[in-house]
DNA sequence: CGTCTATTTGAATGTACTCAAAAGCGGTGG
DNA sequence: CCACCGCTTTTGAGTACATTCAAATAGACG
């Protein structure tokens, strides 16, 4: 029913395999079906898997003292996640992991991706590009909130992942840029009034 | 003069390596000396080289429409730095590298990087313990950001960088967390206030 | 010593937030 | 199938946090 091939095919975008080193990869995942609205990481525990997203949709995010929710990361099909800085220390989760839609994820343990590493160096690889992907987004990211306004993260936000943009709420957005929920209603409302009136 | 000590220093802790891998990685680097106030690397270069800060202090930073710095991160010694995007992917830089200090560095080549990367699979493990530290470092930076007030964010960055607040300028600092010069004189007046306040 | 930049200070302004309430929308059970 | 419930989104008024601009002071460097 479900098989490895997306997270195969995601992977051999990067390495080479043969069978032999995709059965020892696939013998060290498991595959797991989570439904919406549950958590796969709760603040506070440990964080023991890097997750392959197959289907479906997770939000990682993390709370304020005053309790706001700030969104890290999203994570829609073919995309990684987790609690990276705590899957690699084994210190308790800052961040909680929720799942958006129904879906189908691929985990592996730390245990078995330090095995993975260990055992098939050619692994490293994958994981260097994994690692220095996400390391380029987020330096983009830190870069856009030093010098663009809300308005145009948004802007750019909606270019850069239209996807996203169509299957999470305002709300969930309005906390991936750092502004509150009514504040990117006015942001709509100013900018539909910009295309609006450029009609005339 | 300038010994290969302390880069090799820096990858042993990650590494384990023979005298041959030694001698290999040492022949795709060399060292340079930067002066103060140069530019290691302008908007719109390619980005040709990863480096190593010896010594000294370097900070990366890129401009907005209105011209307004933004600092994406400082490097002091023992600490690596490029425009990691543009060095990946060969694209013109999006930000400025300036030296801060007179300082030694080591570069390596996008092309030395390729070679070693592929002649030695052993340094794919070095880069991807790096990349990943840059990854959680960004992430942790984020979660800052959307869930700290400003005067927070430089509490904390006085705790994780108290040698680079003590190297820099208020000016930088401020570029870094994202608000201007005078608000951040005020946040540290206001500080001192309360420091002062609390002995009565 | 003079120049240049960083830092401080204050007033006026603007951007984004809080709070409250109404409207919209989706899901669920009767 | 519809009505209700809960959550999201919108809207507006008042507010707070941070910026801009301008000017004075302090520091660093040649």
């Amino acid at each position: 029913m479900v098989t490895y091939d997306s997270i195969l095919k995601n992977i051999q975008k990067h390495l080479v395999l043969d069978q032999e080193e995709i059965d020892f990869f696939t013998s060290l995942i498991r595959w797991r079906r989570v439904p919406k609205k549950s958590l796969l990481l709760k603040e506070g525990q440990l964080c023991r898997h890097l997750n392959y997203v197959h289907s479906g949709a997770l939000r990682a995010y993390c709370m304020d003292k005053k309790g706001k929710e700030g969104t890290i990361m999203f994570a829609l099909a073919d995309w990684w996640i987790t609690d990276m800085y705590c899957f690699l220390n084994g210190k308790r989760a800052m961040m909680q992991i929720e799942v958006l839609e129904d879906s189908v994820i691929f985990q592996i343990s730390k245990e078995n991706w330090d095995r993975l590493l260990s055992d098939q160096p050619k692994f490293e690889k994958l994981f260097r590009i994994l690692m220095q992907n996400a390391y380029t987004r987020e330096q983009l990211r830190a870069i856009e909130r030093l010098s663009l306004s809300a308005e145009e993260r948004y802007e750019s936000f909606l270019a850069k992942y239209p996807v996203i943009a169509s299957t999470v709420t305002q709300k969930q957005i309005a906390s991936y840029l750092g502004i509150t929920p009514e504040f990117l209603s006015v942001i709509r409302r100013m900018a539909g009034g910009k295309r609006g009136r450029s009609r005339d």
